[in-house]
DNA sequence: GATAAAAAAGAGCGAGCGTTCGCTTTATAT
DNA sequence: ATATAAAGCGAACGCTCGCTCTTTTTTATC
């Protein structure tokens, strides 16, 4: 069950410590999971060198890609970041486009989850905070992996450039279920369609502009709030006090 | 004076046409304008020349970059869509990254053109208005510069990356500080600085995604208006009538 | 410590890149 | 009509790219 299930909204709860432990996707664990789904892709056959090398790989082209582009960095400057030689990355990768394509496997392995997560819930509230948390936390814990494909979606095959836009529409369309099962007894509010669509903004905003967040005073945990706060208050859920005039 | 300035908000007015009509960056104008501005990186001296050129550059740019991504664009095919050579294409040209970079200088004047129109009005939820609706509307009409700007600030050289994140930065303080003035007067309302990152998130979301919003049944006018109203509401300004159960 | 298998290395290949430059064509003004 | 300057052309250049392939080194097993 997930972590932010177990608890109604609470101001000063800390969920993203408890969402981090229980992340699964981390370190040689989710390295030895990209080897698993891409034995086909990948010459090495032992994981143990295989987690090494893709460890390096990623954690280069996180670095490199956000200053230049993916397209734009070659594997020569990959191969001397990650202390690779070119024979080498090629036993890990079959060719450039199979970083991205892995990537875009992940953050779609990732979102499922999440939505899953969703899913058990039975209270149509608890599910939207449980989504809305789990985008965030999740996008916070694996923001090179996010950003990444966001901006990276047109060096993908056309399949799976298709695949990384349907993720988004599935994260809209659950946002857009739950919000619509909240809003079904009001009328006049804002329409759910639209309430998800920001919502599903505030969260990308988070993770796609690290250079404004990177030294936020603001946790995450905060952010999230807000984002549910302005959910709330967008379909007149009466979570938040109305402004007081002074 | 600003089209949106005449009007108090009124959901059955057609701002958009009204905006598109007194709206100056359009046809040869622009690129009149673009070659004024770039005299220096163009060996064409003849306007009418640089113009024609100018216009099938930058048209066929934005047809190619959205599915390949600019890195991934040759100046070869870009030779072969325009129809000019490649001796044709380096006179209105100096170099590949110029096209970025001439992209970026005209958001970038559009958007001073924006807080311009914006700050002419005394009445800062007015103004507030313009500065929504100034954004929506420019880069609707010119949303294939605003799209490759975002999707490409990694093409540009060091100082124009930075300039083009300084676009964005002014754009969200302009709507904190205008926010902040309509929320001075009450308390327990959401934070002005984080309204202002929803209100930017949602006009970004409606160029960056052409793919979710090209077959709209919603128009722009209409999505202004509920940017507008999710705005008063976050931050307490009763425009809108609250949600009654039913 | 010997042997076989796996991994890492890196020189090399052809293709395609951005860019240049000498030449031809077109436009303009006398 | 002619002269002059501007615009347009496209083959060719130097270089870097993604990728391959043979050789060398490391690892695992007995």
């Amino acid at each position: 069950m997930s972590v932010v299930a177990k608890h109604f909204i609470n101001p000063t709860q800390h969920y993203f410590v408890d969402f981090k432990r229980e992340f699964s996707f981390r370190g040689d664990d989710l390295y030895a999971l990209v080897f698993d789904r891409n034995k086909d892709k990948i010459k090495i056959s032992k994981e143990k060198f295989a987690v090494k090398n893709l460890q390096k790989i990623f954690e280069e082209t996180f670095k490199m890609t956000p200053k230049v582009g993916f397209q734009a960095m070659s594997l020569r400057d990959l191969s001397a970041a990650t202390g690779l030689s070119m024979g080498g990355l090629y036993s890990s990768i079959s060719n450039k486009e199979t970083i991205a394509v892995m990537v875009k496997d992940v953050v779609s392995m990732i979102c499922a989850d999440i939505v899953e997560d969703s899913r058990e819930q039975a209270d149509p509230k608890l599910a939207l905070e449980v989504l809305v948390r789990g985008y965030l936390y999740a996008s916070t814990l694996m923001q090179p992996w996010f950003y990444f494909l966001y901006f990276e979606t047109k060096s993908l095959p056309q399949a799976d450039q298709e695949g990384s836009l349907k993720i988004e529409l599935v994260q809209v369309k659950e946002l857009n279920t739950l919000i619509g099962q909240l809003t079904s007894r009001s009328d006049s509010c804002h329409k759910a369609e639209f309430v998800a669509t920001m919502a599903l903004s505030l969260i990308q905003e988070r993770y796609l502009k690290p250079w404004k967040y990177i030294n936020a005073e603001e946790t995450i945990d905060e952010y999230a709030n807000k984002c549910l706060q302005l959910i709330y208050r967008a379909i007149c859920v009466d979570e938040v006090e109305p402004c007081r005039s002074t």
